[in-house]
DNA sequence: TCGACGACATAACATAGGTTAAACCACGAT
DNA sequence: ATCGTGGTTTAACCTATGTTATGTCGTCGA
């Protein structure tokens, strides 16, 4: 057993007995290396895994008949992917990895040996796919009601703070590794505007954007722009789960 | 027993046992009515319940500090909503009535009860959120790369579709129950350019826009200019489901 | 029956952001 | 060292969409 990718992930949600977690370490199949700009699955593959990140960036896009496309969701090490197509049969977007990175796949089919077996772990599951649904809500607000400037601003704050439930230390030169282009696509702009707009904030000592990677200066400073409220990602841990473990107690 | 709403819901995905449904049922309260306009909660208030749409429609909307908002989510009958913040102690969007509409509250701790007790149901749960996912995921497309015509086309599409399955028989005359206005909300878009598009889909013969609702006269038409592909409503549910009833046989 | 209100319509004008194009720079592969 | 490729930068120009304003229409409550 040992080094699980997703038994760390989901100890962040709650201590696991050991019954759940050799059913996590069970489902874990090798992990998996990808090379930057290496394609994990394209639309319409089939859905037999999701995966865990443990190393690297990741992320989902979708392409358009007119040549244009969307980023969809972007995944740090810890996060889950996958587990949105759980309900189809195929993918419904493309998923690349962003940088050189490692995932961890879990057959689909076998979730159903989690929801028979553990209570926390489908508490867990049920929790996290909540969670990414707020993300999505987020993201849709950014895209419709808010400025380039305040886009770009909210993206790079929401992807610091999820950075730090990793902790990653983001104060000290860190980089994300981000090109223009791939934000321009995440947040419906074009490239040129995205360069634009990062004129701007590096005007303001906000950020310092550069090659290979762009450096966050000022966090506070980007809320303010951005009118970060960080609700959306402040999970009810121990409300949702307090319920639950005490049913373990019991039984 | 009998009349539940979400005992129907949860029947348009698999046949459901004796137990499931008194499950179901218990968990069920009595369901409330509520007028057009009038707010089911608000943003930042409590999430004790999530509910079914037995009638009527209902949007999910965040107020942002400019004074402007975004619609993020729209439910017909049949829809479950409030699932979204099972993670959370608040809401995170505020919840209207469209039109007169009646709700059925579930105590969101009794899901534990669920998990607990049906493997089926638990399954269903799950794949509801992630079709919910898949919906907002193509809403994000929407919102990042669609010109206003095709915006507009793909989300009345999209209801269209989900008022199929819902068997609400489209074709002869139904009326939309969308003002323009809250058509811009929740395309990013303003009241005024929404009227104007409205014009051109007129004259094109597509909609029939009108005072209370909207017609669809040529929903072929409308695909096309959306460049519509349903995949991302098809859910999988035989794949799915397959493996957890043959379980049942078994046990 | 009146008034008030909300949704719809249309016009004139303003602008955020798109498009195209051309340099430039860094870096990895040969 | 050199080339090619992908990211960045900047500039000139363009357009889809926003804003403001004003008027009409239908409906509902008094």
């Amino acid at each position: 057993m040992g080094s699980s990718c997703i038994i760390k992930h989901f100890e962040y949600y709650s201590p696991l007995s050991d019954g759940d977690k050799e059913l996590l370490d069970s489902l874990e199949k090798a992990p998996r290396a990808v090379r930057k700009n290496e394609s994990v699955w394209q639309q319409g593959s089939p859905t037999e895994h999701f995966y865990t990140v443990s190393k690297g960036w990741v992320y989902a896009y979708r392409n358009m008949e007119d040549g244009t496309r969307q980023v969809l969701d972007l995944f740090v090490p810890g996060d889950i992917v996958g587990l949105r197509e759980f309900a189809f049969r195929k993918r419904i977007s493309g998923l690349n990895a962003l940088t050189d990175a490692e995932i961890c796949p879990f057959p689909k089919k076998r979730m159903v040996d989690v929801f028979s077996q553990s209570l926390l772990l489908s508490n867990i599951f049920f929790m996290i796919a909540s969670r990414d649904q707020s993300i999505l809500l987020e993201r849709l607000v950014n895209l419709g009601r808010r400025s380039a400037k305040a886009k770009l601003a909210h993206f790079l704050v929401e992807i610091s703070q999820r950075l730090a439930k990793t902790n990653v230390d983001i104060s000290n030169h860190y980089k994300i590794p981000l090109s223009q282009g791939l934000l321009a696509d995440a947040l419906g702009l074009s490239a040129v505007h995205v360069n634009r707009t990062f004129h701007e904030l590096k005007e303001e000592g906000l950020i310092n954007p550069g090659h290979g990677g762009i450096e966050l200066l000022d966090l506070e400073g980007l809320k303010k722009v951005a009118g970060f409220d960080p609700c959306y990602l402040d999970e009810d841990i121990d409300g949702m789960l307090g319920e639950v473990r005490s049913r373990y107690v019991a039984s």
